[in-house]
DNA sequence: TTCTAATTAATAATGATTACGATTTACCTT
DNA sequence: AAGGTAAATCGTAATCATTATTAATTAGAA
C-alpha cells in the first residue's frame, strides 16, 4: 500500500484530507515495522506538539477498517504496520529486536480446513517470532 | 495436565501447597476453556471472597512459567487454560463463542523453516478462531 | 464567503495488569 | 508440639494502554 492508494481510500469513503492523516500514513509509508500508538505518538509530535492520543487512536482505527493499515498484537501492545502490497494472502515472520518483517508466502490453512469439518472458520493467525539476519 | 501433575511439578520447584492454589488447578482441570484472571477471580471469590488480584496474577504467572498453564491474547486479553496432555506440538482452533478448543495435529513450521535461512526463530503462533459446532 | 459535519485538542475515565507494605500461613527445625 | 522463617496472601494503590467526552478548530461543500 502506497500513499496514493491510501488517499484514494480514504476519499472513496468520504474522510477529508488533514495534515496529520497524510503525516501518519507518510510515516507508515516509510517504515516497514510493526508500531505502537505511542511510537506513532511520539514521532508525529516532532511535527505536531499538540498532537493528542484521540487523534492517533482514531486514525488508527479508521485506517484498519478500511484496509490501509493491518494490525497484530505483540508482548500486549497493538501494533500496526502498511498493509501489504502483495495482493495473494500470506503470512510474516516478525524481527523482535528490530520489528522488520519477512513474508512468509505459505498459509497453513491450505492443509487444516479439512480437519475441521462442521466449524466455522472465521479467521486464523499464524507468525513466526525471533531475529532477522541483521539483529542476529 | 492433571492435578497430581501439576502439583508434583510444584512440589519439585519448591512450591508450598495451599487451598487456593488447589482450587485453582482443579477450576482449570475442569474446565477445558480459556479464562481470564477476571474469570478466574469471580469464580474463586464465591469460596475466597478476599481473594485479591495479586494473587490470582501471581499464580498464573507461577503456573505459566512451570508449563502447568498455557497462555494467549484474545481480544486484548491474556487467557489461560490447563496445559494439554498431549506431548507432541501441537495448536488450536478456538470458538469465540464458549471458548472452547479443539486441537489442530499439523504445525505450520515443518513447511517454513526451510523459508527463513539465516534467521533465528525464537517461537510461532498458530491459532484458526470461529464458531465450534455446538455454538453454530 | 458561509455553513456544517468532520476532525482535533485537552483531559478525564476505564479496565487490565503490576507493585507494595502489612499480615498470615505452610512447613522445616528443634 | 512449639517456634522460626520464608513464602503466600491481602488490601490497596500505582501504572499503562486504550477509550470516552466536550469544546474548539478546520476541510470541503454550497
Ligand atoms: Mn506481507
Ligand atoms: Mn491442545
Ligand atoms: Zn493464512
Ligand atoms: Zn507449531
Amino acid at each position: 500500500m502506497n500513499l496514493t492508494n491510501a488517499w484514494n481510500i480514504l476519499k472513496d469513503n468520504g474522510y477529508k484530507e488533514t495534515s496529520k492523516r497524510n503525516q501518519i500514513l507518510e510515516l507508515f509509508a516509510n517504515d516497514e515495522r510493526y508500531l505502537t500508538a505511542r511510537d506513532l505518538l511520539d514521532v508525529m509530535q516532532k511535527d505536531y506538539p499538540s498532537m493528542s492520543y484521540d487523534t492517533v487512536y482514531r486514525n488508527l482505527a479508521t485506517f484498519v477498517s478500511l484496509g490501509i493499515l493491518e494490525e497484530t498484537e505483540l508482548s500486549g501492545e497493538r501494533h500496526f504496520r502498511m498493509q501489504c502490497e502483495s495482493d495473494h494472502h500470506h503470512h510474516h515472520f516478525i524481527c523482535m529486536d528490530c520489528g522488520k518483517i519477512k513474508e512468509i508466502p505459505v498459509c497453513p490453512m491450505d492443509m487444516v480446513g479439512a480437519a475441521l469439518p462442521a466449524y466455522e472458520i472465521a479467521n486464523h493467525k499464524f507468525e513466526i517470532y525471533g531475529k532477522c539476519p541483521e539483529c542476529k
